[in-house]
DNA sequence: TCAATTGTTCGATAATAATAGAACTATTTT
DNA sequence: AAAATAGTTCTATTATTATCGAACAATTGA
């Protein structure tokens, strides 16, 4: 639980990017964290496993859209930004514009 | 052979669309679209039986990406670029766009 | 009418992905 | 030091997806 890996932003691919915000809990983690700013990620409430979130976590981090920082005990998520829109201009901003609720538990 | 469905607007769903854009098959089908017009599913070289080429195109006639118009034998393909773009401003200009600045590693 | 063309659908298989529980690591708190 | 907290990793299971070949359907052309 030291240091997690991180692509640079010449390593982020288009439909790695695309393929982590295809899923709906990825996608409201995504949004919460441009809503609210950086955030632990017991923080969000998922109607997933801890297990299953620590993938979803793994699986954006790893595309490039979050960054997973370490603080104390937990890991401090922030939207990659500016290496995104410089990467995929105007993509993250369109995708958020789209409006999309929280997924229930039920509806999963 | 006859009519196939086709998802209206406000039956886009933004997971649906982005999955079906996260294959790099199916994002070269789009690009080729958007850069040469509406053809027919034969006109595109891929790399896949013709079967697999085929659930390709159905993915992203049913996340609404595509208009199968039949012509003949054949089916004329088209991006539902107006209805897309009313539906989500700016996605699909952020996709396209992003081909230009793709690494010359690893294609499709 | 017969054959070729175009593409779908079906059935099967292999690969990927989502999910959860349990065990583990690191940190903080008591 | 022990317990609680935060999150990862491992293992297994299930679900979804990609793939192909074969059979099928519709249209076109000989």
């Amino acid at each position: 639980m030291r240091s997690l890996y991180h692509p640079s932003e010449t390593d982020f691919r288009l439909p790695n990017i695309l393929h982590a915000l295809s899923d709906p809990i990825r996608l409201s983690i995504v949004r919460e964290l441009a809503r609210t700013g950086a955030r632990s990620c017991g923080t969000f409430d998922l109607p997933v496993a801890k297990s299953t979130a620590s993938h979803h976590f793994r699986i954006l981090r790893e595309a490039g859209i979050i960054h997973m920082h370490p603080m104390g005990s937990q890991y401090v998520n922030s939207l990659r930004r500016t290496e995104i829109d410089s990467r995929f201009p105007g993509l993250l901003e369109a995708i958020l514009r789209a409006e999309e609720s929280v997924p229930s538990k039920e509806a999963l």
